[in-house]
DNA sequence: TTAAATTCTTAACCTACATCAATACGCAAT
DNA sequence: ATTGCGTATTGATGTAGGTTAAGAATTTAA
C-alpha cells in the first residue's frame, strides 16, 4: 500500500485497464464513471474523504469504470487481494448505498432523486458542478436546471 | 444457520423488518423487491440455484426490501453476522453485478437492457413471467412487449 | 484584466416510455 | 367444457426528460 497525490483532472484509472487499484482517499474528491456508446458521462460514484473506490470487476477482467480527480487529492493505493481483507462492514455498508442507488434509479423521478441526493450527501453537493449532479443522477444537465427550479418554487 | 422450504408466493421478508437474513438457495428461485409510494413493485434481484439473496441494510435498521418466493424453493438461512464471513470473493462478484445494474440503469435504453438481460440470465428468462422482467428491467410489461417486438424485428 | 472556455439557464421542440383501456390468450379449478 | 383470473398484446394519448440552440454567468488561463 503506498500513498499517492493526485490533481484534479487526473487520471487514475481508464476503462479496459486490468488490475485495477482499489483508492482509498484521505482528502480531496474522486470520482468514479463509465462512458456510453454516445460519448456520454455517468458517474457512478463519489469519493470524497475516508471513501474507497474502485472498479468491482475481478481482477482479471478489463475495467468497466474510469476513476479520476475532481479535486487535488490525497489517496492510498490498495491492491485487490489486500483490498478483500476490507472490514467487511464496510463492504456492507458500500452493498447498501449501491442497493440505494439501484431502488432510486429505478423507481424515482428525478426531482426525487434530486432532493434525495441532496439529503444524502450535502456536503458533495457543495463540491461538484451540476453537470456532475446531473450525471450522478443519470440526467442532463439541462433537466437538472429545471428540476431545481421546480424544487425551489415548492418550498 | 437451517434449512428451509418455502412455496411459490410466500413472502420470506418485508419492508421495515429489522434483523434481515440471509437466504441462499438450494433450489428454487428468490427474489427481492421494493414497492415505491405509488405501490408499484421494482425487482432489485433474482436468486436462483447457488444465489445469495439478502437486503443489505445494517442490522439495526429497518429492511428496505421485500423477499419473495417466485418458484418452490429449498434454501438455507444464515444469519448476518455469520454472512459477513462469506466468502469476499462472492462480496466482489455481487458488487460487480449491482455495479452493472446500476450503469446499464443510467444509460441503456430500455431494448438494451432487455438484450443485456437476455445474453446475462438466459435461464432466468425461461422461468419467469414478463411482468417479471420488465420490473427488473424497470419499464412496463407494455413497454416489454412493445420491446420484445421491436428487438425480434431487428433480427 | 482580459480573453477563452466552461457551466448554467431558458425556451422550443422531440422521443421514449408511461398510462389507460380494450381485447385476446393461457391455465387452473371446478 | 366453462368460468374465472392473471398475463400478454395492441392502440390511443399523455408526459418526463432529452435534444438543440442561444444567451448569461462563472471559472480558468495567460
Amino acid at each position: 500500500m503506498k500513498k499517492i497525490s493526485v490533481k484534479k483532472g487526473e487520471i487514475l484509472q481508464r476503462k479496459g485497464e486490468l488490475n485495477s487499484k482499489v483508492y482509498k482517499v484521505r482528502s480531496g474528491l474522486l470520482r468514479s464513471y463509465s462512458i456510453d456508446e454516445q460519448g456520454k458521462e455517468h458517474i457512478f460514484l463519489f469519493a470524497p474523504e475516508d471513501w474507497i473506490i474502485a472498479d468491482s470487476s475481478a481482477k482479471d477482467v478489463p475495467s468497466e469504470l474510469y476513476i479520476d480527480a475532481l479535486e487535488d487529492t490525497e489517496c492510498d493505493v490498495i491492491n485487490r487481494y489486500e483490498n478483500l481483507a476490507l472490514d467487511p462492514l464496510k463492504l456492507m455498508k458500500r452493498m447498501a448505498v449501491l442497493q440505494n442507488r439501484v431502488t432510486m434509479l429505478m423507481s424515482a423521478s428525478a426531482i426525487d432523486r434530486y432532493d434525495h441526493f441532496l439529503r444524502t450527501y450535502p456536503k458533495i453537493v457543495q463540491r461538484v458542478s451540476q453537470k456532475m449532479i446531473a450525471s450522478y443522477l443519470g440526467i442532463t444537465p439541462e433537466a437538472l436546471s429545471r428540476v431545481k427550479k421546480e424544487s425551489h418554487r415548492k418550498r
